[in-house]
DNA sequence: TTCATATACAACCATTTGGTTGTATATTAT
DNA sequence: ATAATATACAACCAAATGGTTGTATATGAA
């Protein structure tokens, strides 16, 4: 279920939002629950604007989404885009598995149409990796 | 199969790295195929050089590692560090996931013991993507 | 040996980033 | 009305980023 295509600077701030611990640890706050910049500022060693100015690159990079509450501005996880970030990576892995098959079926073809069967060619692995 | 935590510093290396399209295409290109430098050179409107730290770059960050080949530097993908990156991300999916079930619990409880059925909390949903 | 290729690396530059402080505005509480 | 709270935003600064050019070094080919 694509609705668009990200485009490369879209992409880009994205994985530029991640690339910050505390910011990282926003997006795992908001995701448990939804909290207001004050309440996130509360607990980093940090200025009040130092905080604010991470969520802003959180939001412009659609990781989170801000909600006016009152005087408060709710910040909540956008699961969405995570999601396409994470897809765009198991694309990398997907890529390269399947570059492991074609090297083990070079390896099967070499085997039985150029050389004599080979032990090692015969049960070919190439790791690939696993939880 | 964890060998070992990455540091919060290692992980914002790796989503830093990937912040630029021009290094994420590299990493998609020697997943495909190993390349040397000069020929991922070959493909982009930028000076050797500039190629050059891009790599470094993504070697710094664990998601490449470069091997002599005569005069040539051969890159390759890791794979490994793909995978962990993705694991992350994968895990802020499954908390978001389990506070939405908890979100769906609560509801279900504040019906049965503190207000008449309600036909909506009966079916409470909560957005969860899926492919 | 000499020439071409592949890489390494330093120096430089403009822009972005991640922090600060200070000031202004909107909302809630007294 | 006044004070306290929550946010917005500008101006500033040091450091990092992403590019450049130039120079040096190592390897392979003729």
């Amino acid at each position: 279920m694509v609705v668009y295509e990200l485009t490369d600077s879209e992409v880009d701030a994205m994985f530029r939002a991640l690339a910050d611990a505390t910011r990282r640890d926003i997006v795992n706050r908001v995701l448990h629950e939804n909290a207001s910049v004050s309440r996130l500022a509360e607990r980093y060693d940090m200025s009040f604007a130092a905080v604010q100015k991470h969520v802003a690159v959180l939001q412009a990079a659609g990781l989170v989404t801000k909600s006016r509450r009152g005087r408060e501005q709710i910040v909540s996880g956008n699961l969405a885009s995570i999601h396409h970030i994470q897809k765009l990576l198991s694309h990398f892995e997907t890529v390269w598995k399947q570059r492991a098959l074609q090297m083990a079926e070079v390896l099967r073809d070499d085997a039985t149409t150029e050389a004599p069967p080979n032990p090692a060619s015969s049960g070919a692995r190439v790791d690939i990796p696993h939880d």
